[in-house]
DNA sequence: CGATCGCTTCGGCGGATCCCGAACCGTCCG
DNA sequence: CGGACGGTTCGGGATCCGCCGAAGCGATCG
């Protein structure tokens, strides 16, 4: 952008916007977002190949623009696309460049597994972390607030039950239990002390088992029936 | 272009494309193009607001990514958008820029004019142009070829008696009769000593007449009644 | 509390871009 | 033929951008 000294308040012009989609970090962190999900920095950084500082700085950029969305949790710096119009743009550019119609996967094979069951740093999420969340509300047995929730007394009783230590992890240092949004169902999920320990747990049963280079998570056939039997919860093909 | 090293003959990239439109001078160029017309090198120069040398080079940048096509008519260099991809892109671009639906103007009142009837140097294109090579083919006045044209006798004897010197243009050392491909209609009009003469004769007979700051030209109230007369043509509101 | 982690800011280097003045070439005109 | 004109090529100068190393900051974890 050698040109476009003050940007100020004036709308961008198409040349600025063209601009910021014309370098191929930033190409490839909006393609990566193209899906609808919030990434973090640290995994932008990866899709798009340069070093985190480097990435902060275009972020920063793609931000200010209103190209992208920032959310901040916790020490996470999440980044989604700031509207469908971002998306049809791409689309455009990438029908040009490849001369042809656009060739992104909006649900790749990979992207389906992320949706259905994926770790959420040490938690889970995707539609399976949302269905946990959900099921232990519907109970009674945890109930979530805008900031954090609590296990009720029924709720430590199942749990506890379950194998998890909920008095140690109540004493602990961590937070014990608050929400965290869930980016592609837009629904939040378990997280804290109490996310960790459930996710821990289903790990150990041989529930759900991590696969390498993703953070999806398969659930192997004993988790299905585990997950059916313990929270009624059945994952089929049309989700939750 | 920082890193698009060789780009040689594989598909360009998303942020090569966009990286072409994300110049001020070449973004202002293609919103030039947009409305499907052909403009030379000079008439972009003058809309992105620099060099005639500075254009050359974005233009054919702009060509060898195929976002542009060229196409030469004497000392003049026609660059027009490549696909109708070209102009769903820049859209696309524009309403990210603008938040906004975009706003060019398709078919302007200045455009329609300019679609009516303009000046191609010193003969005539638009509508009217087209036109008048038209009735002069049909009636076997004019026979029309791809590189020269010829009137025959019948035709020397109506456009003399029009007021036009027929013997002495042939004479000249200006071609006598050529056709010139036109934009807007993408067919031939009459140019050359020719197109020239006949022109310059609808002036001054007053059938028609120069605007300021455009090519565009008007036709009066008795130029549509001559037209009608000696060339049977009637430009409606639908055109041609 | 100290250590780690994720992200951001700061500073400087290397390289590419953009732009125009000058010169060149082909076309068109008298 | 000579001049004018439109377009392109060549060369250099100013600018800016993208990138990373080093350091700072807040949140998290043991």
């Amino acid at each position: 952008m050698t040109y476009f000294s003050g940007m100020s308040a004036t709308a961008p012009s198409i040349a600025e916007v063209a601009a910021l989609v014309g370098n191929p970090a930033r190409a490839n962190m909006l393609t990566a977002l193209l899906d609808g999900r919030a990434l973090t920095a640290g995994e932008l950084a990866h899709a798009a190949g340069v070093s985190p500082q480097t990435t902060s700085g275009h972020l920063a950029k793609l931000a200010e623009a209103r190209l992208l969305l920032l959310s901040k949790q916790g020490r996470h710096a999440y980044y989604r696309l700031a509207s469908p119009l971002i998306g049809r743009m791409l689309e455009g550019i990438m029908a040009v460049a490849a001369d042809g119609p656009p060739r992104y996967r909006p649900r790749s094979r990979g992207d389906e597994a992320l949706r259905t069951a994926r770790t959420c740093y040490d938690h889970l999420a995707g539609r399976l972390g949302v269905a946990l969340a959900d099921t232990l509300s519907a109970r009674g047995q945890v109930e979530m607030g805008e900031d954090g929730g609590e296990v009720t007394e029924d709720g430590a009783a199942f749990l506890t039950d379950f194998g998890l230590p909920i008095t140690d992890l109540r004493n602990g240092r961590r937070t014990f239990c608050r929400p965290c949004l869930d980016w592609s169902e837009r629904r939040p999920h378990l997280a804290g002390a109490l996310g960790a320990a459930l996710t821990d747990r289903l790990f150990t049963l041989g529930w759900i088992m991590r696969q390498r280079d993703t953070r999806a998570v398969l659930i192997s056939a004993k988790g299905r029936a585990g997950l059916k039997a313990a929270f009624g919860i059945e994952l089929g093909a049309d989700g939750a």
